[in-house]
DNA sequence: GTAATATTAGACCAATTAGTCTGAAATGTC
DNA sequence: GACATTTCAGACTAATTGGTCTAATATTAC
């Protein structure tokens, strides 16, 4: 299992970290995304198309096209990709897997894991797209 | 999705907290789990008899047999059913999919997601089933 | 010992998620 | 306009997880 996240989730941040390394307004191709970062071409493609219609991406066919952001990098943040992908649904789910997770039926756990849900989703909100840039040290983000 | 653990591990969870409220060592058959916390039957069947086999549960065929806690409520918590059941990667992944999470080569969210980990980590090895027990005011788990 | 009741074991099926393939449509270059 | 290169759309396959079914075995009660 992965943390919380599906890997198309997973991927989609990994990719859309990648366009936001790029000078805005950049075309990046499929091939190239699908080579730096090792993720299925087919795959990959899907996964773009979708952010492109869910309008966090540009898309452009032909030679030269490719992907790039719909929107400054400082306005994109982790949280708008999760939601884009996965859905919010982890923000209101039991950790026991109860039905209803809510202050009216709690779970033994339910208190402490609201705090660290919280943290989870004020971390998602916070960190946009240019402050991950400028962090982000992984050689496959760094090369040309 | 569910929230960071597999739905068979939610199940063993909610599972072992109502056995951890019955007198130690009294026997709970499947029929009555599956009754009151509306798990499919054979699908919990096979999670408890891998819990037994694991040491965690201990079980007696025939009538008047079931399953019970191997070990005082106060020695198992939320950590050791999870580590028995969907093992222990969680702690050790990447939110964003990266294949290694360590100090090595962090991904840009890397020491927050850290912080937030550990606090799930803490939160399962101090909640013991005795805790739990005491504090759990689900109605399905207080009738007789 | 017989019958009833419970777990055990393992094969099996269903649903979801991950990933592949193919052909069409758009765009740039010559 | 012909051609190469790219995304686009959707059908398809593979793998994982969730869930079902059946027959066997152990135990209790009569
Ligand atoms: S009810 Fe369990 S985490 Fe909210
Ligand atoms: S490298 Fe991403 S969370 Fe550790």
């Amino acid at each position: 299992m992965s943390v919380i996240f599906s890997r198309q989730c997973e991927y989609a941040l990994q990719a859309v970290l990648y366009l936001a390394l790029k000078p805005a307004g950049t075309m990046i191709s499929i091939k190239e995304l699908t080579k730096k970062l090792g993720i299925p071409y087919h795959f990959l493609a899907k996964i773009l198309q979708d952010l492109a219609n869910q309008g966090l991406l540009r898309s452009m066919k032909g030679p030269t096209g490719g992907f790039t952001l719909a929107h400054p990098a400082t306005e994109i943040t982790l949280f708008h990709i999760v939601e884009a992908v996965d859905g919010l649904d982890f923000l209101n789910t039991c950790v026991m897997g109860f039905p209803d997770c809510s202050g009216n039926n709690p779970c033994a756990v339910h208190s402490q894991w609201g705090s660290l849900r919280d943290g989870i989703h004020s971390m998602l909100v916070h960190k946009n797209m240019a402050d991950l840039a400028k962090e982000i040290t992984k050689p496959e983000y760094k090369s040309s």
